[in-house]
DNA sequence: GATTAGAATGTAAGCGCTTATTTCTTTCTC
DNA sequence: GAGAAAGAAATAAGCGCTTACATTCTAATC
């Protein structure tokens, strides 16, 4: 690979004015320009990248760390952001976190030590005090998926109690009254407010809250079956089940339906997060509808803003779930 | 952030010396060794890798271009990658190619200028001479779901002409002698090649080709309920529907269930590829297993092996799709 | 104790680029 | 046409690290 040096020899010229051609700054006539760029086409000159960063101290580069790689969910906020961010020239490294603690603050670690121009992260079991931590440290930070205090023009979130209650709350007003739940892990942030959201809307409507009727599960697809298992167990009837997320649903409508129940005639299911693959689902899943890519797309913005001075950028750091009706639900009584 | 520098000052020793700690590299006495330890803990000193990079000529980073980083394939392939290439602290750059022949080369001249030190690549659009091209610059490249003549160490792929073969015999020994198809795109490689296995097949029972029973799909849902819409309107009759991969299965699936036909009864379907939300369909979808995340390790391997000199990686080239047998398909006649 | 091989450490020259500073050219004014 | 001001290009000092080579220690040998 040719340097910047021939480049400057074959085109009669100093280093300094290749750079200048290169990063379009700086006075330079249109007539060296012209043999500069000349000079660098014969060459097949490309600038190195790395050596650039070392003399800006800018690597270009965010790091990404989500829960897991695979899975519907992320893929969708990783397209998104390394949309809006390679659109500005800047790449994206990948690290999965897997929900752990020690994992999570491994990949950190490892992405701060990439010399990573900020950080985005979808964390489950590291502390809000960690990320402020880093965040003063030195190096920008946006979090997706949490809202932590004082850090809010830094955090792209849903309000998911909200969710939880607009979910809980459609089964009511399609007339149901006995309404299980199988929630996320509950000592994720997700997990707890959508439950949050499941339980003020039965308050509003006046209704116990069975501990029965309640199952936590992983936000796994097994755990939804398992879940479901453990509902129809109790022996307890109940019209309406209100689930943490998608997958979770699909399972649970293959058990009932393996048990011989038809949904939603004999009960009503709601999802949460619309993913793609609810509408492939018979019957139709209907869910809570989370924008993720809106989200991955501000979370670059965020960052575009705080790591490279974009302050044009507006970006908007709370979203609203909003319900969506398909066919698994379905009016009772 | 402390420097090298630094480090050797308040060790007390010098720039190299300091190095050889940091890369394990040469003889240093456990004492001075633990000097300089000590005093890059208390200096909080973590090496700059980007300067690391300049020096040695390796950024330990690898490129991966897949087609779409969101959709329930490449997650999977990129999860495993990442996986395996973290394990060996090298990190993975992503980029999205969108099979599109324009967007796959400047995704490729992107993260060359980015210094990787070897490419992953899942490209539909750019040529075999084009990536040969590249691999003689310098480069080394592993490329997925592509076998290239003459470059078959280097390419991780599927037999998808078999794929194709067995998932058809499959509904053929169910003894369905009336099938359609919904094929891929005929210019990607592997809807071209799941279509001659599916023609293979039909052959050995000695059973016309209908072209009528026959639609081009685009590897998306959308065109999997067009493809049925389509296949319905022929008004020739067919018991068994091959679909080139799950997704439009899933459409053809949706479709056919509004028309208020049973699935399996009135009609036996198979997938390609068998994604996680197979399972989530009722009935779960008969399909052809790819072991798209055992395909990624390997590409992650072969990477090791030709840019990091991990000659003891094994790594498998090719892979043999199976078929998985569930609620979709069911015997005829 | 002089000699010497080997181990341990230090020196300094890069890696390929940016950029503040300096030097050289133009251009313009009167 | 002299002199000032502005514009264009060159010089050189880093950025933080690695590594070939040189130097100095250490300890073993006679």
């Amino acid at each position: 690979m040719a340097t910047i040096y021939e480049v400057s020899e074959l085109a009669g010229v100093s280093l300094a004015t290749v750079s200048r051609v290169i990063n379009k700054s700086g006075k330079v006539k249109a007539q060296t320009r012209e043999k500069v760029e000349a000079a660098m086409k014969t060459l097949g000159y490309r600038p190195n990248s790395i050596a650039q960063s070392l003399a800006t101290k800018r690597s270009n580069s965010v790091g990404v760390l989500v829960p897991e790689l695979h899975g519907p969910f992320f893929g969708v906020v990783l397209s998104s952001i390394e949309d809006e961010l390679r659109a500005e020239g800047k790449h994206v490294i990948i690290t999965a976190g897997h929900s752990d603690e020690a994992v999570e603050r491994n990949s950190i670690e490892f992405l701060s030590s990439r010399n990573c121009d900020a950080l985005i992260l979808h964390v489950y079991a590291v502390s809000n005090e960690y990320i402020e931590q880093l965040r003063e440290s030195d190096i920008p930070v946006v979090v997706i998926g949490r809202c932590i205090p004082g850090m809010e023009n830094n955090c792209i979130s849903i309000d998911d109690e909200y969710g939880g209650y607009v979910a809980t709350k459609t089964l009511l007003e399609l007339g149901h009254r006995q309404l299980a739940s199988i929630t996320g892990p509950l000592w994720k942030n997700d997990g707890k407010q959508r439950l949050a959201g499941y339980r003020r809307a039965l308050d509003e409507y006046g209704l116990d809250f069975n501990r029965k009727l309640l199952f936590e599960g992983s936000f796994e697809e097994a755990s939804g079956r398992q879940g479901m298992r453990h509902l129809l167990q109790q022996e307890i009837p109940f019209t309406g089940l209100v689930c943490a997320n998608d997958e979770m649903a699909a399972g649970a409508i293959k058990v009932a339906q393996q048990r011989g129940m038809t949904i939603p005639d004999d009960l009503s299911i709601i999802g949460f997060d619309n993913m793609f693959f609810t509408t492939y689902m018979s019957p139709a899943l209907s869910t809570v509808h989370c924008p993720i890519d809106e989200m991955g797309r501000m979370a670059a913005r965020c960052v575009l803003r705080d790591a490279y001075g974009r302050t044009d950028m507006d970006v908007q750091n709370r979203f609203e779930p909003i319900v969506v009706r398909r066919a698994s639900t379905i009016g009772h009584g």
